[in-house]
RNA sequence: GGGCCGGUAGAUCAGCGGUAGAUCGCCUGCUUUGCAAGCAGGAGGCCUCGGGUUCAAAUCCCGACCGGUCCA
């Protein structure tokens, strides 16, 4: 008989037995003989809500503090990480406390900062904002609670034992939930490359929490083989727990929704000011768990559903429970908006930004819906003090900033989009479908918010049931599959030194071809710096004998240094190798300028002030940063000073190779500004009380090597991300110089002398001037010579012929008698071209013209229409 | 990163192949006890930029740039 992966001695000693639930086949593990059902909704409903578990209810802040003190005991306690997960870009937001430790930690490369840890992880999901608020159960925003093991061959922790056992431990002694009321369902685990057996933790019908066993990774030679793929044993086996603390406490507490027992004070506030009767939200526990059953139907469905089951016992009131779940939204957004702000997120169109703004918008429509009478800071800083026992404060002035300016945006594109409405209005009376699409997809107007517009009309819209749906399916088109490169792993396993950085200056070195494959060759050690972190990668030469190898690429395949260079070297041949040290040294002179910059803009601007990407060159560089407003001209100046003050300070540029924990307890997130190497040490850069990050470029010895610093320009490369391109050292003072010289050649063609701004100026509306009078005299003469021009016949018909010579003129002399709308005209000049209304006409007087002898010189030639009209071959 | 919408006077926009327009604002004059305003006149435009099609492009096509918006 299979006995699964968790016959465990914790569950047979404490009378637990498994069991096949009889619903959904899945096998369980419950001490209740009673007990047939897995404890998750459908199998199983809610039966916690109005009838509390545990021996009192807990408040998350209680929850969290009995969770984080039963595990100090033999855990070490780690602070939350931030929400925006800096340390990897695979992800925009931590999902999981997890997220946290992936990838360094789980594959094993660098050691946790806590081994067994317990950490409160505050966690984003967008996934289901839709269900936000409404399900009663779901939140943007939560706290995953986890106990977290990295077990190695050598130094084992716990296992499934020492979880579950744990696990139980804190439910049923610390929460005080019966132990017949806990199930424990085996369900496998899959993601993001890895995969383990796991248990769902259930009470009374609502999954607190999940038990993580990750010890399988993907691998094609691998032995194991789940659901068709193939997995491998991985070195570290990790016990990954995840507690929802929100739910949790909810549980306890027995309340309509996760909302009410998370942050009912929020609640009350929001239908307080918003003149909302706050009596009488039983009802909202019995739709909460009508939700839980139908974890797949969609909202529309199961409204209807609530609306039938519920019928006689309860009359629901739907306008009324849709305000109260505006407030809950409102204060559930408001949470996840103050994470946001802690990790000065600037609202945008893209990634991470986009849903900040999303979650803005909706904030504001909720509050408009509520007629809410205060705002939305009121909210969140009662949210806040709600929050105090996870998070110190939050950056108020500029959160507050951040919302004054996206409800600008909001309403201004409310405006814009009503405007568009009234302008489909003026073409057609009422609405289309594809017209609602273009609102919302164009626009950003809500069907629900176009309704509203047009009751004001008293138009009547029908919004199609599949609005969101079509709108999803339009989205969805092709994606294209990423392509992994499947580069020659003919490097594979090989190590070059990296003489780069025992020595930046080192500029010559000998070398040991280690591999050798047409033009590339990868050696023992290298001082050729090759492509990464923004750094270009060096140029030079290698020597073998008397023949020089011209260095055309460097670049990182795994550990090796690979070289490209115009021509083939024998594996094992012994060279010298000679970088291009003037190319390297402007490198690393802007490379230093650019976290100088960095460093200085921060302390300027503020700290919502991140690097967002860098590339470094040779006649200049480029660093984008984050930051919400337009950057002022005199601000740039500002920074260019304090720039060149730093330089003039002469400050000491230091690099070292640290321990990630160690460099992030000491420095903290922002060590991740210029992206991250997966590495066993994190390389730390520091310019003395400038700035600290983790980089793997060459860089100075002290800020005074920088000689001078100056941006170039600033462009906005995407709403809140500014681009400074900027020179330093040899590369600024060229830019100047050029810029001399232009000014110099500008001064001697317009023959100034003193201020040159005010004689282009000058020169520039004399020459707009000119061409107005070129223009109208050209029109003088056109209508003269047509006044003095005789009629004549032609073929038959009447034509005025003008002697037009100029070029100008015959392409004015068109428009001008199409213009008057009584003449056609055609013109000879090299070729025939003929203009007329009516193509019929067209061809038969080419035809004639052709054959016609009239005046060659002329090269206009203009029919009066009444002479058509009379030629009978019209008709 | 992708889709869609847009870029015209200081502001808001109309025009969508044929000599650049409206409203507000601005300037001058007049009317009015004052205010609100009314009347007459006027200034203000590289129609975002670069290619292409055309006799002719603000207008059509392609591409950049900038903004808006939805979705990854």
């Amino acid at each position: 008989m299979d006995v699964g992966p968790f016959q465990l001695s914790f569950f047979i000693e404490n009378g637990f037995r498994r069991k096949k639930c009889i619903n959904c086949k899945k096998f369980f593990w419950a001490q209740s003989s009673e007990r047939n059902t897995c404890g998750d909704p459908p199998c199983d409903s809610y039966s916690f809500i109005g009838n509390p578990a545990g021996k009192k209810p807990m408040s998350t802040d209680e929850v969290r503090e009995a969770f984080i003190q039963h595990f100090s005991m033999d855990h070490k306690y780690i602070k939350p990480y931030p929400v925006v997960p800096r340390w990897r870009d695979d992800v925009l937001l931590v999902n999981a406390s997890i997220y946290d430790f992936q990838p360094h930690v789980t594959s094993g490369m660098v050691p946790p900062p806590g081994n067994p840890l317990v950490m409160s992880q505050p966690s984003i999901r967008m996934n289901d904002l839709d269900l936000v608020g409404i399900s009663g159960r779901h939140l943007t925003s939560f706290e995953m609670l986890c106990h977290d093991a990295f077990n190695r061959n050598n130094q084992q922790y716990y296992w499934k034992e020492g979880t579950v056992s744990r696990c139980h431990t804190f439910f049923s002694e610390i929460v005080g939930i019966k132990g017949e009321e806990i199930t424990y369902k085996e369900n496998p685990w899959f993601g993001g490359g890895n995969a383990g057996n796991a248990l769902e933790v259930f009470i009374r019908g609502l999954e607190v929490g999940t038990l993580v066993f990750m010890d399988l990774k993907e691998d094609p030679d691998g032995e194991i083989i789940l659901e068709g793929t193939k997995y491998s044993q991985m070195d570290l086996q990790v016990v990954d727990t995840g507690y929802g603390l929100e739910r949790i406490s909810w549980v306890t507490q027995g309340s309509p929704t996760v909302y009410d027992s998370t942050y009912g004070n929020v609640v009350s506030h929001i239908l307080e000011k918003s003149g909302v009767e706050t009596e009488n939200i039983s009802e909202m526990g019995a739709i909460t768990q009508i939700y839980s059953a139908d974890p797949d139907r969609s909202i529309s469905e199961i409204e209807r559903e609530v609306g039938n089951l519920v019928k006689g016992e309860l009359s629901i009131n739907w306008e009324h429970v849709e305000k109260i779940r505006q407030a809950y939204i409102l204060g559930d957004h408001a949470r996840s908006i103050i994470h946001l702000s802690r990790d000065y997120v600037i609202p945008s169109n893209v990634k991470v930004g986009y849903l900040f703004r999303l979650l803005l918008r909706r904030s504001f429509r909720a509050m408009d819906y509520l007629k809410y009478s205060g705002t939305l800071m009121d909210i969140i800083r009662i949210q806040a003090e709600n929050l105090k026992g996870i998070i110190d404060g939050f950056p108020e002035e500029f959160l507050s900033q951040i919302i004054e300016e996206e409800r600008e945006k909001y309403y201004k594109s409310l405006e814009r989009g009503t405007d568009v409405i009234k302008k489909i209005l003026k073409k057609k009376d009422k609405l289309d479908d594809d017209d609602l699409e273009l609102l919302y997809d164009s626009y950003g107007l809500v069907p629900d918010f176009v309704s509203q517009i047009l009751k004001e009309q008293n138009i009547v819209l029908k919004i199609p049931a599949n609005f969101h749906s079509r709108i999803v399916d339009k989205h969805s088109g092709k994606r294209e599959a990423q392509i992994k490169n499947q580069e020659s792993s003919k490097f594979r396993g090989m190590e070059t030194r990296t003489l780069y950085y025992d020595d930046p200056r080192m500029l010559e070195f000998t070398a040991l071809v280690l591999e050798s494959v047409d033009d590339l060759i990868v050696v023992n050690q290298t001082a050729f710096y090759p492509t990464g972190g923004g750094q270009p990668f060096d140029l030079g030469y290698f020597q073998l004998g008397s023949r020089k190898y011209k260095v055309i690429n460097v670049f990182k395949e795994g550990n090796a240094i690979v070289h490209q260079i115009d021509g083939h070297i024998e594996k094992g041949s012994r060279l010298k190798g000679f970088v291009d040290g003037k190319r390297r040294k402007q490198l690393m002179i802007h490379h230093t300028s650019t976290h100088l910059l960095l460093g200085t803009m921060r302390r300027l601007l503020g700290d919502q002030v991140w690097q967002a990407g860098a590339q470094k060159g040779i006649e200049s560089s480029r660093i984008d940063v984050t930051y919400n407003r337009k950057i002022s001209d005199e601000m740039i100046r500002h920074i260019e000073h304090e720039c060149l003050k730093t330089i003039m300070e002469n400050r000491k540029v230091t690099a070292r190779f640290m321990d990630w924990n160690q460099a992030i307890e000491k420095y903290g997130f922002r060590l991740f500004e210029g992206g991250v190497p997966l590495a066993k040490k994190l390389r730390i850069v520091e310019i003395e009380g400038v700035d600290v990050e983790g980089c793997g470029g060459t860089h100075l010895s002290s800020t005074g090597e920088i000689g001078f610093l100056k941006i170039l320009r600033v462009d906005s490369i995407q709403e809140g991300i500014y681009r400074i391109t900027f020179a330093s050292g040899e590369a600024a003072l060229d830019h100047v110089e050029k810029i001399e010289e232009d000014l110099n050649a500008i001064r001697i063609m317009t023959r100034s002398t003193e201020d040159t701004v005010v004689k282009v100026e000058k020169t520039i509306s004399e020459m707009i001037k000119l061409r107005e009078e070129l223009s109208s005299a050209n029109r003088e003469i056109l209508s003269s010579s047509m006044e003095h021009s005789k009629n004549t016949s032609l073929c038959g018909y009447e034509v005025m012929l003008l002697n037009l010579q100029r070029e100008e003129l015959v392409k004015l002399a068109i428009p001008m008698a199409i213009a008057s709308g009584r003449i056609y005209l055609i013109t000879e000049d090299r070729r025939k071209t003929l203009i007329c209304r009516d193509r019929k006409v067209m061809g038969q007087i080419l035809k004639c013209i052709s054959t016609a002898d009239w005046d060659g010189k002329s090269q206009v030639v203009v029919i009066s229409e009444e002479s058509i009209k009379n030629d009978k071959l019209i008709n």
